[in-house]
DNA sequence: ATGTTCGATGACTACGTAAGCATTGAATCC
DNA sequence: GGATTCAATGCTTACGTAGTCATCGAACAT
């Protein structure tokens, strides 16, 4: 029968291994084992195999939610993002992988309404989080104070109003689009249509500030167009009224790739052709952009890196007690593709 | 300095108002405190009122790490899924957008390599999950056994070799690519190449079999290529394999619309026309495979259903101890695009 | 030989909540 | 009017871990 104690311990297995479990088993006080969990260097090296022995044995785990209750650290970040979109998937699968490499876990908030933001961030509030990730560009001023209220390290990803509410992340919206209009405007575009996706997105609003400018600097007209949704199918749909405005005009702007492609494709639709009818530009720098059928000229965000110095932001957050929040801003790179290439 | 009280009190606020801080300022017990949230009839109105504003006042939100610890449930549920690839992103979406609507949260962990996965299994088992979802095709049996043995509840979503080792929800894998088979028998072909993605992915490998078997009961020839991953990048380099291909193919299925919409425009920029010279259909119904550009014959993944039976089986875990784990299999619907329309 | 130092370990307790059990007071019944 | 019942509430403890403090013994210096 004493064959059977084996299976007997692991009856008690079904519902947890605790320390205690592993200590007993071990010979020595939880105490010891938990050292040996936390900081191997205190113990002594006889001891530690015997408790590692022990734990092997027994099948011993640490309990996340215990320590987490002791230490007041979850290792967990969290992220409200919206529901759809293929950039903020990217960005959230990016964040997803960095923060595995720092043994860090995301816990994934998203909504599909805007609406639906308060009810998140009541649910964000319960489980304390080690950071939140904000990555949206709709969340109200509100909403941001009363995160930032929480007491815990948030970081605005990509959300340009934000800025000196709480630390943020963002690509430089406003001189990316400047610079894709100032290469629209040496293509020789003269008349220019803006495309937003949804004209209370914070980063529809600068990237357009940053077209309108550099545009009206060099006296080339631009008129803003809302989409009404950063998706294929709105961009598709708008570029009907494209092709209906008089006067024509000579290059399309859009506020993202994702609308862009539903543009090239409602261009093409609608028998105009880019880029010779038409020059179109995007924003992101989706990996879609690349793809043969599109080949679209856009501004490439290094999401690897935006998303680095988020977790940098939230990791690190040595906030002087009331001194302005950061914000870090990082540059994005022209892809030149043939939908704005000179056409002989 | 009576009038600083309130200051005071929000100053222990920094770091958690906690259920007795509540309790102190109604002026009731902690346990009042804790049934005020978990079962409100059980409390006289007016206390209730009373503990509400209080909690109202401070601030308090109940803390969800210690009401896991205690309660054994922490109502998230993980999903460890391949960083990459358009399909499991969306599926990854999917989920947390079901979740949320249960008041449950997920917890991403992301694995760039197969190779990872021991590790994140690892890490999965120090968190009391209340589930596990499986999203990969390419989890090893051992890891599913490993899983099941942690005596929490998982499911493996379209993966078909977990079928009879763990409970598993999957499209209906064989069958959808058999029908896409029959479609293009019915259009004409007659020499036909199957396009893999990973030919260890149990998906890959099911999806072949339904291919092959369905066209060698017609007596139609089938030849199977791996691309070597289940991205766009493959898909296109692979592209080039097939032009030169003796005898030349009059149709190519694919395992994947990434890897289809890849080879389209591989194909496409090697000078070959789809559907003029060669049809193709793809696999999962991405978004993309609707965009005009693609306009891709495919089997449609049922995603918000497949995703509701995953959540069903798993939170409804009614497992008879040893009895065979059940295994949900979703039928698929075919889309037809232009990449096999006939062309008189 | 005795005091000192330090590494190794154990006992104890706090973290915030929930559930079981005990207590109270008021309403009900005979 | 006293016994019974029941709703409302308080008291206590357990969940599993980690850090604080105390203890013990061995190595070392004087």
């Amino acid at each position: 029968m004493s064959s059977k104690s084996g299976a007997d311990s692991s009856r008690r297995t079904r519902r947890g291994v605790t320390s205690v479990d592993v200590a007993a088993a071990a010979g020595v006080s939880q105490a010891t084992v938990g050292r040996v969990f936390s900081s191997p260097g205190k113990v002594s090296p006889a001891t530690r195999d015997k408790v590692q022995d022990a734990a092997a044995q027994l099948g011993y785990v640490p309990n996340v939610i215990a320590r987490s209750l002791k230490s007041q650290r979850t290792n967990i970040i969290g992220a409200v993002v919206p529901a759809f979109g293929e950039y903020w998937q990217s960005v959230l699968t990016e964040f997803s992988r960095q923060l595995a490499t720092k043994d860090r876990q995301l816990l994934l908030f998203s909504f599909a309404e805007p609406g639906d933001v308060d009810g998140v961030l009541a649910s964000v509030a319960q489980y304390r989080l080690d950071g939140l990730v904000l990555a949206s560009a709709t969340i109200g001023q509100d909403q941001l104070i009363q995160m930032r209220e929480s007491g815990r390290p948030v970081v605005a990803f990509n959300h340009p109003a934000a800025t000196g509410i709480v630390p943020s992340v963002s690509v430089d919206n406003e001189a990316g689009m400047s610079r894709l209009a100032m290469h629209l405007i040496n293509t020789g575009a003269r008349e220019i249509l803006y495309v937003g996706g949804v004209s209370s997105a914070s980063t529809d609003q600068t990237r357009y500030r940053g077209a309108s400018r550099t545009l009206g600097e060099h006296g080339v007209a631009c008129t803003y167009l809302e989409a009404g949704a950063f998706t294929y199918e709105a961009g598709y749909k708008v570029a009907q009224n494209i092709v209906e405005r008089q006067p024509s005009p000579d290059a399309v702007m859009v506020s993202s790739d994702e609308v862009a492609f539903g543009v090239h494709d409602g261009l093409r639709a609608a028998g105009v052709q880019v880029p010779a009818d038409l020059l179109l530009t995007g924003f992101d720098g989706l990996s879609q952009s690349a793809w043969a059928g599109f080949d679209l000229t856009t501004l490439v965000q290094a999401t690897d890196v935006l998303v680095a110095r988020a977790i940098e932001v939230l990791l690190t957050d040595d906030r002087p007690p009331e001194s302005d929040p950061v914000s870090v801003v990082v540059p994005g790179t022209i892809r030149y593709g043939k939908t704005t290439a000179k056409t002989p």
